[in-house]
DNA sequence: CTTGCAAATGTTATGTTATAACACTATATA
DNA sequence: TATATAGTGTTATAACATAACATTTGCAAG
């Protein structure tokens, strides 16, 4: 197992110990499928993964430790491609940012604790306000330029 | 018709001409179902829609509307609502920005030219090259609060 | 310990979103 | 008027996601 993977589980089980869930197989075992996907995994990727491991899951056993994982920030969804992707920073945060190379299918997800000025300006302007936001942004990776 | 759609009708149609695109049935009333609509519109509601315009409408020619719609920056996806709304600023530009207020459902687009300098910055240091980029933020708009 | 509650899962079925594939039609132009 | 290209019609199915309800699990109060 990765240590991308170990650490995952780890951080799922302090979070399960301290607020009182459960940490199930099917959370602990989609969890491990999805940190070990480099790339975002759809939904039916993962339930034919998880066949290794429970029999015959259905899928709301999966859509049910996704919806887990995402609620406590562990795991995003990549809605662009309608693809989960183990959280790569270390810390709850109200929004995510997403480079994904059309090439390789790579992603990076890159930290912003708040929403840049520049759109935050518009935001306030509105009077809206945010609860959570996602920025996706398509294009090539270094590697494939 | 409201000033909108026709706005978005005439500007569909000059592209058209100048890019020796046709402006067909089902893009003249896909366009005009979505404009029509303030909100978000799933691709199933303007089949539904449509359905008054042409006979027994299939999704394909739905999607295949929207498709040249989105292609050429007429209309916009709203991803985490697999949703299509006309777009509310007036020029081409590679990204959109959307706040979604999840009370009432409203979108408001707000423009950038360019990505934020707070992301901007990330996204050089990764030797990403952008092609298109979307935001989408979650929360509640000035009349929901 | 057992009763009872809340959290989580199992299972069946179905709802929703989107596209593949291929035959056909319309339009422009050589 | 031949022919190439863009676009549509139609059938079928793929891909993504959830409703509903029965059952099990784990834990805490009596």
């Amino acid at each position: 197992m990765s240590q991308k993977q170990q650490k995952l589980l780890a951080a799922i089980e302090v979070f399960c110990t301290e607020e009182g869930a459960r940490f199930t197989d099917a959370r602990r075992y989609v969890a491990s499928i999805i940190a070990s996907s480099g790339k975002p995994i759809t939904a039916y990727e993962i339930l034919d993964q998880l066949a290794a491991h429970i029999k015959n899951p259905k899928p709301p056993t999966v859509y049910r430790a996704i919806d887990f994982l995402i609620e406590h920030n562990f795991v995003h969804k990549i809605e662009s491609l309608n693809a989960f992707i183990a959280c790569q920073t270390d810390h709850r945060h109200m929004g995510s940012q997403f480079m994904i190379c059309d090439l390789c299918g790579d992603v990076i997800e890159t930290h912003l604790c708040s929403i840049p000025p520049a759109l935050k300006t518009s935001v306030d302007k509105q009077g809206f306000v945010p609860a959570s936001w996602n920025v996706e942004i398509h294009g090539t990776c270094k590697a494939c330029q």
